[in-house]
DNA sequence: CAAATATACTGAACGGTGTTTATTTTCCAA
DNA sequence: TTGGAAAATAAACACCGTTCAGTATATTTG
C-alpha cells in the first residue's frame, strides 16, 4: 500500500514548488510586492489551492525563512575555518556581512519585517534562527574566556555583537548609512571600515 | 485681501489634523494596520479628500516621521545636560533607548519600516533624521578629540555607535532580544546591561 | 466493472486596500 | 444674483488575503 507515502511524497512537491516559487519571487520582488494570486500564477495553479498546503501567508515565510537560515548556515559552515577563536569572530562578522550583501532581500525577511510574529506571545515558535544565534554564542564564550576580546559575560557579548552588525546592516537596507552628510562635507560610511573599527575597539 | 491667507491656513489646518490622527492611529494600531480610510472616518471626511492634501500614503508618513523626529529632538534636548562628552554621551544612550521604550511604534516607522523609500535614488529627500544625526556626530567628535572612547575616526564612530544601538532596538522590537535560548538555560538580555557593557568596552 | 466515497482543485465571492475620476457642493468675485 | 473657481465626495478601478461552494479526479468498496 505505496498510496498513502506517495501522496504523502506529492504533498510534500507541492509545498517544495510553492516554496521555491516564493522565495524567487520574494527576492526578485520584495516580499510585499509578491501577493499570493503571483505566486499562484507563476506556479500554475489557483490561488486556492496555496490555502491548502499553507494555512496563511504568514506560515509560508515562516517555510522561507527556514530555507534562509539553512543557506545562512551553510554559509557560515563554508567560511567559518581559523582554528583561532578570534580570527574565526572576524571571520563570522565578514560570513555574515557577506550574506546579507549576497541575499539583501532575505535577509529583509529574517530579521526586519514585521510577519510572522503577527501571534502575540508565540516568541517561542520561533526556532528558525536559534542554529546560526548559537554558532555565534558558542564562539563568543571562547573569546569571553580567553580574554581575547573586551566582554566579559558571553550572553551580554554575543548579543551585543550580534546587535552591532545588526544594526549597521539594517541601516544599510534602509539607505540610512550610504551617504551621511555633515556642515562642510558629505562622507560614504561603509560597513566594512564600520565593522574593522569595531574589531579594533572589541579586541583585547 | 485676507482671504488667500486664510486659505492657506486652512490648507494648513487641514494637514495638522491628518497628520495627527494619523500619528495617533499609527501609535494605537501601528502603519500597517492603519487605511486611508480609517483615518478619513476618524476625521470625518471623504477618503479622497486627503488625496487633495497628500499625494499618498508615502508623503504622509513622511509628515509623520518629521513630527517623530522632532519628538525626539526634543527628547535629546531635554536628557543631554551633563558637561563632559563622555557623560553626554551616555545621556545620548539612555535618551535614544528612552525615546524607544516611550515610542516603539514611532521608532519603528522612523527606522524600521520600509516606506517611504520607494522613490529609489532619492536618498537625498529624506532629511528627517539629520539634525539628531548631527548631535550625535559631533558629540561623538569631540570624544574621540578628547580621546575618552576608543574609536579614531569620528564618522565611523558616530555610525558604529549609532548602529549599535539601533540593533539592539531592532532586534528587541522584533522579539529577537527577549528570550535567548541556550542548550542549558534561558537567559534574557536587557537592552540596558548591552548598553552598559557597550560603553565600557568602547571606553578608553 | 460500476457505484460510492474521499481527495484535489478551482471559480467566485467577501471584505478589505491605495488611489483616481467624474460629479456635486460650497464659496467667493464680479 | 450669478458665473466660475475651489473643495469635498461617491463611485469606481485594480489590487489584496482569504474562504467556500461546487466540480473534477482518484481511490476504495460492493
Amino acid at each position: 500500500m505505496g498510496i498513502a507515502e506517495r501522496k504523502e511524497r506529492e504533498r510534500a512537491d507541492m509545498r517544495r514548488r510553492i516554496v521555491d516559487a516564493a522565495i524567487k519571487m520574494f527576492v526578485e520582488e520584495g516580499y510585499e510586492k509578491v501577493s499570493i494570486r503571483n505566486i499562484a500564477d507563476k506556479i500554475e495553479y489557483s490561488p486556492a489551492t496555496i490555502y491548502l498546503y499553507y494555512k496563511d501567508k504568514d506560515e509560508l515565510l515562516y517555510d522561507v525563512q527556514k530555507e534562509a537560515f539553512a543557506t545562512l548556515a551553510e554559509h557560515f559552515a563554508r567560511n567559518l575555518t581559523a582554528a583561532d577563536p578570534l580570527e574565526r569572530l572576524e571571520q563570522l562578522a565578514w560570513a555574515y556581512v557577506g550574506f546579507y550583501r549576497q541575499n539583501p532581500e532575505l535577509y529583509d525577511l529574517m530579521f526586519i519585517i514585521k510577519a510572522p510574529m503577527n501571534a502575540e506571545g508565540e516568541e517561542e515558535k520561533w526556532k528558525n534562527g536559534d542554529s546560526a544565534y548559537d554558532a555565534l554564542y558558542h564562539l563568543v564564550a571562547e573569546c569571553v574566556e580567553k580574554k581575547v576580546i573586551r566582554f566579559k559575560d558571553p550572553t551580554i557579548a554575543a548579543m551585543s555583537i550580534w546587535a552591532f552588525a545588526h544594526g549597521l546592516i539594517s541601516l544599510d537596507l534602509r539607505s540610512r548609512l550610504k551617504v551621511c552628510k555633515l556642515p562642510d562635507k558629505t562622507l560614504n560610511v561603509s560597513i566594512d571600515d564600520s565593522i574593522r573599527a569595531y574589531l579594533d575597539v572589541v579586541r583585547c
